[in-house]
DNA sequence: TCGTCTGTCACCGTTTTGGTAACAGTTAGG
DNA sequence: CCTAACTGTTACCAAAACGGTGACAGACGA
C-alpha cells in the first residue's frame, strides 16, 4: 500500500483542517501540529490542492481549508490523491523463463493487487473525515 | 502494507513449491524463476520455513518443499510469516503540543490500522496457494 | 571422504524517504 | 506603492530501507 509515512500525514493534515473548518491555517501551524517542517508540509499540501481537497490561498494571511465540507470527504479521496503504486510491490518475475509458474506470475500479481485495492477501496469509502473529528477528537 | 517485494515474491515462492508439491527443490531453481539470487532467496526461505509454512532439507540433494497441502495454506498465512509492521506507516505526530488534534492522532491511526489489518486479513484468507495454482498455473 | 546443498552473516550500491534552505510569486494592509 | 507575511516550487542532503552478492560453516547423501 503506502510504503511512505505521507496519507498518515494527509489524514492528520485533514482532521485539523476540519477541526478548524472554515478558517485557513498557516503551514507552519499545520506543520508544528504533524511534526514536519513548513516546507515539506507545503509539497503534501500541493497534492491535496490538485486532487480538489483542499484549498490555498497565498499571501498576507494566507494558509489552507478544507475545499468541501468534511463529511463529504472520505478516507478513500485522500487515498487516492497520494497513490503512487498499488498495494503490492511486485517483484520482477522471469518472464521469460522456462518455469511456467515464473511465466505466469505476472497475471497472478497483477489480478491480485487489483482484489487488495478493491477491498481497500471498500473500507476506505465507509469513513469521512467529519467521522473521525467526531470519534476521536472531543 | 508491504512496502517491499518479499510478500510478492513469497506468493511466487510458495505457487512454485505448490506445482512441484511432493519435490524438493534448490534455491538455485526457485531463485532462477523468481528472478533474484539463492542466497537472498534462502534469507525469504527461512522466514516461510520458521512459520512453518516451508520444510527444507540440507545437504546433497536437499532443497525446500511445501510443509503443509497448498489447499491448507491461505495467502494470510504467507503475509503473517512476513509482517514486520502494520498496514500503514505512521508519522510521528507532536503528542505534546497544544494542539487536540495532534494529541489524539496516535489513537485514531492506531485504531485505522487495526481496521485496515482485519480487512485485509478477512480478505487474504479467502485465497489458498491451491486455489491460485488452479486459476493460474495452467 | 567428497561433492552438493542449506543457513547465516557481513558488506555494498542504489533507491526511497523525509528534512531543510532558498527564493520567486502572491496578497493584505498601511 | 511598499512592506510584511505567506505560499509554491526547486534543489540538495543525510539517513534508512532495499535488494544483491560473496563467503563460509554446517549438514547430508553417495
Amino acid at each position: 500500500m503506502l510504503s511512505n509515512t505521507q496519507f498518515s500525514m494527509a489524514v492528520h493534515l485533514m482532521c485539523a483542517l476540519a477541526w478548524n473548518e472554515g478558517k485557513l491555517i498557516g503551514s507552519q501551524d499545520l506543520a508544528h501540529s504533524v511534526g514536519t517542517n513548513p516546507s515539506f508540509l507545503r509539497g503534501l499540501i500541493s497534492v491535496l490542492r490538485e486532487a480538489g481537497l483542499v484549498d490555498t490561498r497565498q499571501g498576507k494571511g494566507g494558509g489552507s481549508t478544507l475545499a468541501r465540507p468534511a463529511g463529504t470527504i472520505t478516507l478513500l479521496d485522500v487515498y487516492r490523491a497520494l497513490e503512487t503504486s498499488q498495494p503490492l510491490k511486485v517483484h520482477r518475475p522471469d518472464c521469460g523463463s522456462d518455469c511456467i509458474v515464473a511465466r505466469r506470475m505476472k497475471n497472478l500479481l497483477h489480478d491480485l493487487n487489483e482484489k487488495l485495492e478493491d477491498t481497500l477501496a471498500i473500507e476506505l469509502k465507509q469513513t469521512t473525515v467529519a467521522d473521525l473529528v467526531t470519534e476521536y477528537i472531543t
